[in-house]
DNA sequence: TGACTTAATCGTATATTTACGATAAACGAT
DNA sequence: ATCGTTTATCGTAAATATACGATTAAGTCA
């Protein structure tokens, strides 16, 4: 039983889909919503906001940063985070192609 | 030990979320792509484009079924399926405005 | 009716995700 | 050197997700 079979697809498909699973839970989309309303950004501000627990979000930044949203630089005992917006930017457009691509393949559905 | 706190964050954020969620395997990105570039959209067809058993199709489209992006209707011993139109504009609606809300609040990053 | 086709669901195994508390690591300050 | 602060990581528990084969259900057609 091999359980996973997500690179079997297109490359454009896969790429899509890690980004959506970065975004498939509100506290990531929160965290980055709090960084972009912030140019301080250190992880205990997340902490404070969202509820849940430091190490849970500590998480989170780690998945954020893995799919490369955002970006994370050690300053001394803290660390500051901020938006990697050339990959955001990069999300956005696979996005709108995926989407365009598809609406320029519809017809008319014909089963409703 | 409560699992999920999903459910404890802004409504956007936990729509985005769903919809993100949704399309956060490469398998329903496909299968969306394939009802968009045919209108005849059976489920037999996605089953032999996929590198997938009959049953884990069926379990993704119930998914993308779940989250509305798709409909769904029994014609006989076949299921037609085609894309819910309305449905993945709101989705494309959402996900420009979070983004480009995220685009507004953002000033320089202060940890580059 | 009975055989065939098609797709949903069930049962199951395994991987992954989400959450927490506890601990460790890294630094600043006293 | 020790203490306090901050954050990453470890260990763990429980929920979900992913995949398959087997079965069921529902309709078609001979």
């Amino acid at each position: 039983m091999s359980y996973t079979k997500r690179n079997e697809f297109e490359d454009e498909f896969e790429k899509m889909a890690e980004f959506a699973k970065c975004l498939s839970h509100p506290a990531r989309i929160a965290i980055l919503k709090t960084l972009a309303e912030r140019n301080t950004c250190i992880c205990g501000e997340i902490v404070e906001i969202l509820p849940l627990a430091q190490s849970t979000v500590s998480q989170h930044l780690k998945e954020l940063k893995k799919c490369g949203l955002i970006i994370g630089e050690i300053d001394g005992p803290r660390s500051c985070y901020c938006i990697n917006v050339e990959r955001l930017r990069e999300m956005e457009k696979l996005f709108r192609e995926i989407i365009s691509s598809l609406d320029s393949d519809m017809s008319a559905c014909s089963c409703t």
